[in-house]
RNA sequence: GGCGACAUAGCCAAGUGGUAAGGCAGAGGUCUGCAAAACCUUUAUUCCCCGGUUCAAAUCCGGGUGUCGCCUCCA
């Protein structure tokens, strides 16, 4: 097979993708912050990083995916002064911090599965692993990666040879004071140093707190990331996948911690997905309309079609959402799960002629994930000349990857078509006999009568098609 | 202020040195009593602008312009 390409974040090249075992690969993704629903910027990356998951596992890799649920430890919120983001949520629906947990994690997977987003293999909640996070903080203490001070654990952003190592920043051109409300901490000895684990804060009504050898307190921000993937991925992880917003500082100092903890190298390969933005920029919880799959579904969307959307662009150019490009991709999905359903089981599948469109698709998604390429596959399997037999089984094959549901949907349209309620059949036949007898005000009553019922006729040679 | 990404038809969007994919919308046609659908045909002499390299540039280089993102909550 031909070689695999992602882009890597790290060399800021298209890489061979390669993992530390042999035909083995090991996943993380940063997960969602539990305190409120998933909006549709959040899940396009969810979506790419299902799509790449798939591939991998298409192209032969045996992969193992783990995914974090921040359900602790995320300071501040979207508007006001700093409180943490779950506090924030029980407080605004009256219930403990754990069912606010409990209740947008459940959410989030709901979302997933309507966008037809596997779970992965394993779901790690931050809070199962508090003792983790102490060892590990522990050791950066030890080996002099880490210091205390005013009460708090600090990373120690001077050890390292290279700190910055997704953008050439100089430490001084940071900007402070960036978003408001952030205050410089005082304690540090580095502008870019950051907290392990928190005793002390300005931020005293934390609601979930752990005893440890520094005190009573919780774990940074980035610490969680780096304990859930060594515990379940080990020492070395072949890939890992997040938004772009993620890249500094948090994946930046994953690297950091993860490195000075193990040692040695930690992860290779970065996988970042860029935004989807709206009209006015950036697509936030705190400004705007706030996109859900459940709004999406209330305005009689398809969570699908949102899939489709997202699948239509490459992962690694910011994506404009309207509702105009939502409503395009709507028909153009429609359309083709009709071409989908006209195809009929004639025969056996000729693996000659899949090959050639088979190299197309693959040469698409080894080429960076190229989603949108890989759709132009799907027309290309549809125009082909070779059976429908041969044609359906290419489009599973490659609907396994991009999981549009194709094969399914169209199997619905099939039954909701083949079942007709018989004063409808009646109905039609009427009309046919009129037609016959050339009286069309009849004919044309009674196609608008089943119109506002919300059925179409077509006349075609083969007779009258019926459509709800 | 620093760092980074992007700019292709009415819209979405591929293309990464060899003469502009695909989808949506539009136009024309076939079919039809009409319509819808389906099918066929068609739609960018040119890729933000100005230079340069090359036999050859949307693609590479330099300089502009514009849009967006990140700079310790954010996917």
């Amino acid at each position: 097979m031909r070689p695999l390409k992602l882009y890597n974040s790290l060399t800021r090249t298209k890489d061979v993708f390669t993992t530390h075992e042999e035909g083995k690969c090991s996943m993380y993704t940063c997960g969602p912050t539990v305190y409120h629903f998933a909006h549709i910027g959040n899940l396009r990356s969810y979506i790419m990083e299902d799509v790449l998951e798939k591939y991998l596992r298409y192209y032969g890799y045996d992969v193992k995916r783990v995914m974090n649920i921040t359900d602790v430890g995320h300071l501040s919120s979207d508007a006001d002064e700093g409180e943490d983001k779950m506090l924030k949520g029980a407080k605004r629906e009256n219930k403990s911090v754990m069912e606010i947990a409990k209740f947008y994690t459940d959410a989030f997977f709901s979302d997933c599965e309507k966008l037809k987003i596997k779970t992965p293999d394993v779901v790690e909640p931050a809070t199962n692993l508090i003792p983790e996070y102490i060892e590990m903080v522990s050791r950066l203490l030890e080996n002099g990666h880490a210091y205390i001070a005013g009460g708090n654990v600090y990373f120690d952003t001077s050890t390292l040879e290279k700190y910055y190592v997704f953008n050439d920043h100089d430490e001084e051109d940071l900007k402070d004071g960036v978003r408001e409300g952030v205050e410089l901490d005082t304690n540090k000895k580095n502008k870019a140093d950051f907290v392990l684990w928190f005793t002390k804060s300005k931020f005293e009504d934390q609601a979930l707190k752990w005893d440890s050898p520094w005190g009573v307190g919780y774990p940074g921000w980035h610490i969680e990331c780096s304990a859930i993937s060594i515990k379940h991925l080990g020492e070395y992880l072949d890939l890992h996948c997040g938004g772009i917003d993620n890249a500094f500082p948090h994946h930046t100092n994953e690297i950091a911690q993860s490195e000075a903890y193990l040692g040695h190298d930690w992860c290779k390969q970065w996988f970042h997905v860029l935004h989807l933005n709206d009209e006015t920029g950036k697509m936030s919880k705190s400004k705007g309309e706030f996109l859900t799959v459940s709004l999406l579904e209330e305005k009689g969307y398809n969570p699908v079609v949102y899939r489709f959307f997202c699948l239509q662009s490459h992962y690694r150019k910011t994506l404009t959402f309207s509702f105009d490009a939502l409503d395009n991709a709507n028909v153009a999905y429609e359309k083709l799960v009709k071409k989908i359903a006209a195809l009929k089981e004639d025969g056996p599948i000729d693996e000659e002629a899949k090959a050639p469109l088979r190299e197309r698709f693959n040469n698409s998604m080894c080429n960076d994930l190229n989603t949108s390429m890989a759709i132009t596959a799907l027309y290309d399997v549809l125009k082909a000349k070779t059976n429908d037999a041969t044609k359906l089984s290419l489009l599973e094959e490659f609907d396994r990857v991009l999981s549009l549901d194709l094969l399914n949907a169209a199997k619905e349209l099939k039954e909701k078509e083949a079942d007709i309620p018989q004063e409808i059949l009646d109905l039609v036949e009427e009309r046919t006999q009129a037609k016959k007898e050339k009286n069309f005000a009849r004919a044309d009553e009674i196609r608008d009568k089943l119109l506002a019922m919300g059925i179409t006729l077509k006349d075609t040679p083969q007779g009258v098609e019926i459509i709800r």
